[in-house]
DNA sequence: ACAACAGTTGAACAGATATTCAACCGTTCA
DNA sequence: TGAACGGTTGAATATCTGTTCAACTGTTGT
């Protein structure tokens, strides 16, 4: 029996001039959703195992799955997710599929992260 | 009643060789972990849009709530993430609470994120 | 002291997500 | 042709995660 409104912001007092000037600077919300669903892709430790192996060599399903221990088919799982946001690209030969990373931003974002971590201690 | 084995690899015609000389290169389980907690906490659409709106200003919690149309009680729970993983810091004033970028390479990251998309058409 | 408001917090709920399991497709090789 | 293997897929399950709700803390001003 407290806020009957919404409680997004009860009082006037928020500071609507500096408010609107950055509502105004914000990205549209389709860019914004399409910035987090790009993290979101790396924000998983079995893709980002996946994709700092294929930082090193193109490799195919077996391979991968065993070096992280893992079942083909949770690896298959997480490669058709890497697949279809295009941060891996692949081939096929005979019946292996060689997976590679397929662009050349997602080192350099990569390697800026593990770089921020590093200067945190 | 098809694979006994794991499923992790059934033949032993993996590239060993190549395998072996990926894992030597592979970062250890805690620093990809790490990375992908980090990733993780970019990979929201709700905090991507609180740090764009950071990017642009200091914000207390109830201009970032009216900003985006969410109760305080969201957005808090939200601001404490970003705070616990030093994406954020805050400084108290009077009754509010001011949040702003803690980090210069977060905005670098971030950026290079929109470039990535960008030129994906 | 009290009312009002900014902000935080924990529990509960709903929706998302990673792995497993079993079945399946396609290629190779005997 | 058919067995063997690499790889993919869909359904089911267990877990995680974001928002809501209600209650609470702390500060301001009367």
């Amino acid at each position: 029996m407290k806020d009957i409104e919404k409680d997004v912001c009860e009082s006037e007092i928020v500071h609507e001039s500096v408010v609107e000037k950055v509502r105004a600077a914000l990205p549209d919300e389709d860019t914004l959703a399409d910035v987090a669903e790009l993290f979101k892709v790396f924000g998983d430790s079995t893709r980002t195992r996946i994709l700092s192996a294929l930082f090193e060599a193109e490799l195919c399903v077996c391979d991968i799955a065993s070096l992280l221990s893992m079942t083909k088919s949770a690896v298959s799982h997480q490669l058709r997710i890497l697949r279809q946001t295009k941060v891996v690209k692949y081939r096929k030969q005979g019946k292996e599929v060689y997976y590679s990373l397929d662009d050349e931003h997602i080192s350099r974002i990569y390697k800026m992260a593990l770089e921020h971590l590093s200067e945190e201690k």
